[in-house]
DNA sequence: CGGCCGATCCACT
DNA sequence: GTGGATCGGCCGA
């Protein structure tokens, strides 16, 4: 099957937590510095919006560095994390509908010399891309990044045709937002299993 | 304007 | 297993 990038519809659809499900096996690419990297997903976590007290946007909050999972879906969210990490989410939904996916690690296939370069790695084994900190600074995605279109040729989605089989995902509630309640248990976080990226 | 803290990672014990 | 790094956003004064 020949690569396609992922379109408008995709990112309009409605649940966010299928979209982080079907976003397992899909590739991400970024075109940063003038080099091609990129690889297939393998975790994925959903934030749902208004009603989900893990969500930057719950309760409907506005500010400078949520606007943007406010904006239609289709476009990066990038925040500064505990001053060091960028986090890389995907804006999904219709506007004014603040969903977004947190994509958690991915297995990394092309320009991996690069992404060791940047993160100062001697090879690309377990520990190279199995966070969301980790695989933004491996793909030279930055904060500033934040509200960038994915129908770009900077930072993008592909189908490459990966077909990813209902036994292999593993589903589990989100990490690190004890803060969240109740909402902290929810089967939000999507992996693929026996990856060891 | 000051203080607190985070959707994390790494070095060190 | 634990604590420090490091800084933008957010909240209260």
């Amino acid at each position: 099957m020949k690569p396609k990038k992922l379109k408008e519809s995709f990112y309009l659809q409605d649940d966010v937590v299928l979209i982080a499900r079907e976003l397992l096996g899909k590739h991400l690419l970024t075109n940063i510095d003038g080099v091609l990297c990129g690889g297939i997903i393998t975790e994925t976590e959903a934030y749902a919006g208004t009603s989900d007290r893990a969500s930057h946007a719950y309760g409907g909050k506005r500010s400078k560095r949520t606007e943007v999972m406010f904006h239609e879906g289709g476009v990066a969210y990038v925040y500064l994390c505990y001053g060091i990490h960028s986090l890389f989410n995907i804006v999904t939904n219709v506007e004014n509908v603040p969903h977004a996916v947190l994509i958690r690690a991915i297995h990394p296939m092309t320009g991996i010399d690069v992404m060791l370069k940047r993160t100062k790695k001697s090879k690309a084994g377990p520990g190279f891309t199995d966070g969301p900190g980790k695989l933004s600074r491996a793909l030279g995605i930055h904060h500033k990044h934040t509200g960038m279109s994915l129908f770009g040729n900077k930072i993008w989605l592909e189908d490459r045709g990966v077909k990813i089989d209902e036994k292999d995902i593993l589903v589990t509630p989100r990490i690190g937002i004890d803060y969240a309640g109740k909402d902290a248990l929810l089967p939000y976080r999507f992996l693929l299993k026996g990856n060891n990226f």
